[in-house]
DNA sequence: GGAAGTCAAGTCTCG
DNA sequence: CGAGACTTGACTTCC
């Protein structure tokens, strides 16, 4: 089991996200903040590694305006060695690296430009991965999509244009229950129609699940992930106290995450802690964690 | 310098 | 019918 935080560094004082508005685009502007971004998530990666955080999501927003057609500057090729040197980072610390594109990138849209959109952002995704030059493990991870008013066929819609896909997205893509349209059973289902691995959401599945188990869960979602994908990855969540269900937590409850370690067991998997403070609620649970054999087996 | 409003993109829910 | 939520705030303007 490793364990890992989101996008964003609380502790270090520099962003990986920094972006600017399409209005003020230039081409300098650009290569200003890509970086800028590119530099700082060196710095991250140090850190997660000096610090034994050896999962990490690498945010959206590392090249701003990636898959915008105002884009046309060759970024990939002018930060090829900064790419090549995360990577090395990456791999030499045993590192798992996930990304997860945000709400706009939709299989299933009705609309196919938003279609069309989304694969170019995937596309973006699979760059950066690729770029890096990291194995299959590497995964970018996304929701089903909308309901549209027609679950069934919104389903079979994504399960049609999946098949769509170049095969550098197929080998990185898992797809999340999400905590509004579609819970684990029917990504299991979408699994069973197209391959895909499925990456389970404990806290979604609070909010919307059938009230299976954790570890049967765990057990089905597990069994879609191929030797070549890796462990099974988990996104894990407490809620926020007094808030509104969908809402994440501040920072780590311990109590539910012991919880949490004790009702996972036997199963191993990577572990994304998806919690505001981000990597100081990682170090706590790493510490938390680092008594239980699953996790002693990574050394 | 800080507060407020706005920002590429889609969908859904709630008030 | 607009705001808020989503994996994540950051940028820009106004005072």
């Amino acid at each position: 089991m490793r364990i890992g935080y989101p996008c964003v560094n609380t502790s270090l004082g520099c962003s990986s996200s920094h972006t600017f508005r399409l209005a003020s685009y230039s081409e300098e502007k650009l290569v200003l903040t890509v970086r800028s971004n590119l530099d700082c998530l060196k710095r991250i990666l140090n850190f997660n590694a000096q610090n034994g955080i050896l999962f990490f999501r690498i945010t959206s927003d590392l090249v701003p305006f990636a898959s915008h057609p105002i884009n046309t500057f060759d970024w990939a090729g002018h930060f090829s060695e900064d790419f090549s040197e995360l990577g090395r980072m990456v791999r030499e610390s045993g590192m798992r690296i996930s990304m997860h594109p945000d709400q706009f990138v939709l299989i299933n849209a009705k609309d196919e430009g938003v279609f069309r959109r989304s694969v170019m952002e995937l596309d973006y995704h699979v760059k950066v991965l690729d770029l890096m030059a990291l194995d299959a493990s590497a995964k970018v991870q996304i929701h089903l999509g909308g309901v549209y008013n027609d679950r069934e066929s919104s389903i079979r819609r994504f399960v049609d244009r999946y098949k769509e896909l170049d095969h550098v997205i197929k080998r990185r893509l898992v797809v999340e229950n999400d905590d509004v349209n579609y819970g684990l059973a029917d990504c299991l289902d979408v699994s069973r129609m197209t391959g895909l691995p499925v990456i389970f959401d404990s806290f979604h599945h609070s909010l919307k699940g059938n009230g299976e188990s954790l570890a049967e869960c765990l057990e089905k979602s597990a069994r879609t992930w191929r030797a070549d994908d890796g462990i099974p990855m988990v996104d894990y969540s407490s809620h926020a106290p007094g808030q509104n269900g969908r809402k994440h937590a501040p920072t780590l409850d311990e109590g539910h995450f012991r919880r949490f370690l004790e009702d996972s067991r036997p199963f191993d998997f990577d572990l994304m802690l998806e919690i505001k403070d981000k990597e100081r609620s990682a170090l706590r649970a790493l510490r938390m964690a680092s008594a239980d054999p699953r996790f002693c087996r990574q050394g």
